[in-house]
DNA sequence: TGCTTATCCGATGAGTATAATCGGGTAAGG
DNA sequence: CCTTACCCGATTATACTCATCGGATAAGCA
């Protein structure tokens, strides 16, 4: 398994706060429950996400977490890139790596570079927005 | 990183072999040298190659290790299915995982299917073959 | 029959990361 | 000043990876 549950969680975290925010704050309790995740251990992670700017999150009553650009202009990739670390599939393509002394020899660099390239690439193309439900179809047809 | 050193170790042991192979067996000790593997470790990844019909093994003097298909004929999907049990992003894509309760309203399945897909096509379009360097040029030219 | 080579096998251990819990601290509203 | 909800640190259970060690087994060769 490649993605870790920090990752999968917050993917289901933000999705969920796109999905029932209209603009207000969110609590953590509610999303906990919908998602069947644990509060504490969500909670523990949403600081990453306050700290890099992608969502607000306000103390107190009527507080909780908003997300601050619309669901179109989150890319699952920056998300996970956040969250994971790095999309890298080996170690020697991780952002400030140390280089690999046998690069110039190593059979697989290649490959391994083009795989980097696919997988940031497809998770660039996905936004939040894409993984909301349908909206609900027009009455009129 | 997604993939781990038994992964990469399994890749370019078999590479190796391609590439110095004949026909003959090739001992180990000569690719961990070669690699600069640890001997020990790999001896122990070995095995399951040999259970899954990938490669000979042969004791003794004279014996080693040998490719039993042309390198093309190995795809880099099947091996790394083999040694890192899976290349699903998620557990739940996993073959004979447990079925989620929550498949039916979860917001991310589709996409993980989807990364699923594309990372597997990707590396059944490798090949042995393609980690190989270019044969020596054709001195006519 | 032994000697050498090389695969094979099991036990073990160090190290690291993930997932999760607990208890409390801090800010904000009513 | 009470409740709500984010925030923070310490701690723990668990699991897995990577690696080492010592030896068993098989095969060729003199």
């Amino acid at each position: 398994m490649m993605i870790s549950s920090r990752g999968r969680y917050v993917l289901r975290v933000l999705a969920d706060l796109a999905q029932h925010s209209g603009g207000e704050y969110i609590p953590m309790k509610d999303i906990a429950e919908r998602q069947e995740i644990s509060l504490k251990y969500i909670e523990k992670i949403m600081p990453v996400l306050t700290k890099s700017g992608m969502v607000d999150g306000l103390h107190g009553k009527g507080g909780g977490y908003r997300l601050n650009r619309p669901p179109e202009e989150y890319k699952i990739g920056e998300i996970l890139r956040l969250t994971e670390g790095s999309l890298a599939p080996v170690h020697c393509l991780e952002t400030g790596a140390s280089p690999c002394g046998r690069a110039d020899r190593c059979s697989t660099l290649s490959m391994w570079r083009r795989f980097d390239k696919l997988a940031n690439e497809f998770f660039d193309s996905v936004s939040l927005a894409d993984l909301l439900p349908p909206p609900p179809h027009d009455p009129e047809t």
